[in-house]
DNA sequence: TCTGGGGTCCTAGGACCC
DNA sequence: TCTGGGGTCCTAGGACCC
């Protein structure tokens, strides 16, 4: 009988799989991609190959650190055209499949929906599809809602297929802990585990008007609802629109000088404009990010009657600068700017918020 | 170990208005 | 003198994801 799934698709190691094509000699050895390459400088692994797992290196490790513990590894800097390109033909790819929906998640992930009666064979097609198409090898989860889709594709990994349902979403899922959750962090599991939950079966079983004193009227009923794996089964193609554009550097050696910081402020301020330029949608809000060292991070954030001028746009983030507060070091700084929505565009595609 | 960069959404609390 | 109640908007901070 032909029923209704929720496919999620998800390429292994997809930035070094990326990377491994362009240089087959690599094959086989730990690679390691992050920042500009270059593991003396402040940056994070952004994906390593199983090869390089197998030492303990994983993705937001400082890539110091990663270095450290591979010695023969090697490193490579993040290049986000070539993995969009990659990205943007695995899509094609998914879409190109009779009677799909495609709902892109990020570079590497996506949910399939699909109507059949066999969803594992049809899994093992699209796999196909993909390999023969990109050379890339993708896992694939299979569910009844999207959120057991998304958890099935963990147990898939790698190259594989697994479907995880109503029916057997707690014998696979209940004795495992909360964090294992698709929107449950470090944080969240924490404070779930004072209130006497730190398995997915408990939170499954928890009232979820108990949970409203803690994360409130939202979010509350949202874990509960994770904790039993519910949630839509719809997989939505409606193209996804930014709500904002950001730029961000962390800087190599600590900023002091006033001077050097408005300078700084600049440059990010002027990638932002390039990229809400882009859009062309007006700006109505600002956001300056600024991290001082060691590691405390302040926003300063102003609305702004709706604006495509960039000058009044740059004018409004020099405002923002002058919160920042004299005689500290400065390590990072960031610029958000936010856009006015069209009208009936979809929600943001975050699992935890918007209601998955 | 020493902590990136690009996103989204929720919550708390204060300001302000009636 | 001792102090309403509700609503909305805004900012800051937190949390999570890839």
């Amino acid at each position: 009988m032909s029923e209704q799934w929720v496919l999620h698709v998800d390429l292994d190691q997809f930035i070094a799989a990326v990377e491994v094509l362009r240089r087959p000699e690599l094959a086989g050895r730990p690679v390691i991609v992050g920042g500009r390459g270059d593991p003396t400088e402040r940056a994070v692994v952004s994906t390593a190959s199983y090869e390089a797992r197998a030492y303990g290196v994983g993705s937001g490790m400082p890539l110091r650190i990663a270095a450290r513990k591979v010695p023969d590894a090697v490193i490579l800097p993040v290049d986000h055209e070539a993995y969009l390109e990659a990205s943007d033909k695995v899509m094609a790819v998914l879409r190109a499949q009779p009677g799909t929906t495609v709902q892109v998640l990020g570079w590497d992930e996506a949910f399939v929906g699909l109507e059949t009666a066999d969803p594992e064979a049809f899994a093992r097609r699209l796999q196909e599809a993909v390999l023969t198409e990109t050379q890339l090898h993708c896992s694939v989860g299979i569910g009844d809602t999207l959120v057991r889709a998304k958890v099935a594709t963990t147990f898939g990994k790698p190259a594989g297929v697994f479907r995880l349902t109503q029916g057997n979403w707690l014998e696979v899922m209940g004795e495992r802990p909360t964090i294992d959750l698709w929107g449950v962090g470090k944080a969240v599991s924490r404070r779930l585990a004072t209130l006497g939950i730190t398995t997915v079966a408990e939170l499954a079983a928890a009232n979820p008007d108990d949970l409203i004193p803690e994360f409130g009227p939202k979010m509350g009923p949202w874990y509960a609802q994770l904790g039993r794996g519910d949630g839509s089964r719809t997989v939505d193609d409606t193209p996804w629109v930014a709500r904002g554009h950001s730029r961000e550097t962390t800087f190599q050696r600590d900023l002091t000088d006033g001077a050097q910081i408005e300078d700084a402020v600049r440059e990010l301020a002027a990638h932002v404009l390039e990229d809400v330029a882009a859009e062309g949608r007006p700006v109505v809000g600002l956001t300056l990010k600024v991290r001082y060292a060691p590691f405390t991070t302040r926003t300063y954030a102003r609305k702004i009657p709706e604006t495509s001028d960039p000058a009044v746009v740059l004018a409004g983030v020099l405002g923002l600068v002058s919160k920042i507060e004299p005689g500290n070091a400065v390590r990072l700084l960031g610029i958000r700017a936010e856009m006015a929505m069209p009208e009936d565009s979809r929600k943001g595609h975050t699992p935890t918020r918007s209601g998955w």
